[in-house]
DNA sequence: CATGAATGAGGCTTCATTCAT
DNA sequence: AATGAATGAAGCCTCATTCAT
């Protein structure tokens, strides 16, 4: 029903209003008008993110973007989401072909977004990167089709701000505990100042 | 060579040493057969991971335990973990089957876990469980197939510690920084009373 | 209308009788099923020609058989007469192939006859063998493809003797011819003992 | 990749630098297309031929020559010589056609030599004259295949004399066996001079 | 005259499924 | 219960030919 083995190259020409011959005109075979395909949506998609995450200025919000956008394709290209799953992985010849240099320029967005936070020290320096892409991908990946798959409705904008934040409460260092040092030392000083002596907390 | 397309009745039947007819004998067709498989799968992951999971103490444990045993399918399975991406979702008749139950019963031992930490005060109240169970998921998912694309080896108890933390860190509320505000209060409140002078703080 | 790419699976199929998809039970390919059956065809004809061959005396009777019942290959088994040329020429595997082999076999009783001939002093010592064997084969083939292309009928026997007489004229050396010279000066010597007068020669 | 059947129109426009709707502007359809190269093939190899082998004196130079020129056809243009052996045989509409006239043509200028050499007296009266010539086209052909698909060189000129040579031993008359009738005649003179009786010679 | 995109028939092959033994 | 030969529908792909530009 979906997919590259699913689809028929009859099929698809009765959709693209033309003969099975017709589509060998344009592509060699199956896989070449499927990698075709591919390769304009990920360079599309990339068009389309690239230019609108650079005018987005911190971390938080630039995720939240992307999250979103990610989301959005499970709604609007449902099936492309599934010939992805299913082509971009588990082929043999994935490794070093064009669509594999597209789907890692692709990841290159949100890694990058991950490195600049850093940089700027909104994200913690420990971050393991390829992980944390690995979450956020797949996560959207496997909300989306839950959701898909109950033909539930959800909101890709605030569905991205619940995931951002789930992932970034523990990503980015949290201000009050700079506070702790300055605490200590304000109470140190009160403590001299009073000669009072204090019970130890745990 | 992989997926419920990819594996014809004939060669299941030879590595199965018997022939394709025999096979109609036990599964009224093949997606009975491939259903029974997945059913036997998942049953045997249950029943595994089940009662191990219940004698591990402490939330971190054991989402450290699932973690690395659902990366380990990705090693020993990967077949499996193929054939379920590609049959699991995008079924017309998934919501309902068997399938879906059995998927519903594994996927309970991860969340169970979760609500269990969150009323035992080791996971925040406000934690958006599905969306966890998602970014665990499907980030498991994720990092070991783009393993496996490269060929790489990986050891599942490391990755999985090295996921968890990633994840918890914030997930499980800091006790120390819980108390933070109200110990900056009692601090401001004895400054007060003992008419110290302090600085102006940006 | 004949040869490899002239004859469809679907039309074999029918005249076999069943269904194309049946011919695939027992040939993995179309160029298996064209294989099994050169090769049948080569077996059958050697098992054929092999034993007669052994009971008859004298390279000249041997050869008229052999030539005989080549011929009539053309007539009983016409396509497959094209066949052969078609498929067993110009393969790229060809070298190497149980075809090869095969086709080498049933050389092999052609050109042991001629070393055999060659032996016994029926056939000359300087006799060029796979010169002589190409001119048997191939100047059959061309016969009778001539015939058959005109539609005319001949006898395969008649045929027969007429080749090997006409190769067999240069081939053999004739005994009596060897006795000339030797005639010719015992005849010079009565001549001369009995004083007879003879007439210049040129 | 070779033969009628091998070669598509798309690659054969490619080839000649146009694309296959210009073919159609000149030749009605495929066949017309490579009736007309064919014929071209021969007529230049007539017009080739031809003149040489009228300045060749004798029959044997002159079978050299054309054997010699055929081999050559089957280095130079191997691709043509398995055309022809598969388009020019075996097609319903041979007959007749413009084709065979040009093959006629062709064979013609052998079974001329031969002719004329058996006028001259260089070749036996008895001379099978298609049948020789068969012999001289068929064995060309096989032993030319036969080097082709050993990937064996070979040189026209020596291999045409040798073949040559196997042929004429046998239809070229032996000066020797010329003498027999005069001898007879000798010693039948003798006989009659001394009244001698003769035994019986078997 | 040249083009080349579109066609559609036909080819080979696979494969889930059936059924008589 | 097991077999495995037979089936036939469907898939991918090729290619000679046409036709509007």
């Amino acid at each position: 029903m979906a997919g590259f083995d699913g689809a028929s190259m009859g099929e698809i020409a009765m959709r693209a209003g033309c003969v099975e011959g017709t589509i060998y005109t344009y592509f060699r075979n199956k896989r070449a008008l499927f990698d075709a395909v591919l390769e304009a949506f990920y360079e599309d998609l990339i068009a389309d993110i690239s230019p609108r995450l650079a005018q987005i200025e911190g971390t938080r919000d630039r995720l939240v973007f992307f999250v979103g956008r990610h989301l959005r394709i499970a709604i609007d290209d449902t099936g492309m989401g599934r010939v992805i799953n299913g082509q971009v992985w588990g082929r043999a010849d994935y490794q070093g072909s064009n669509l594999h240099a597209l789907n890692r320029r692709y990841w290159r967005l949100l890694t990058d977004v991950l490195h600049e936070g850093i940089r700027r020290g909104e994200l913690l320096d420990s971050l393991d990167i390829p992980i944390a892409r690995d979450f956020i991908l797949g996560g959207i990946q496997h909300w989306a089709w839950r959701m898909l798959a109950r033909r539930e409705q959800f909101e890709p904008g605030v569905v991205a701000i619940r995931m951002v934040d789930a992932l970034l409460c523990g990503w980015t260092p949290d201000p009050r505990v700079g506070h702790l040092p300055e605490l200590a030392d304000r109470v140190a000083r009160i403590e001299r100042a009073i000669g009072l002596e204090l019970e130890n907390r745990t």
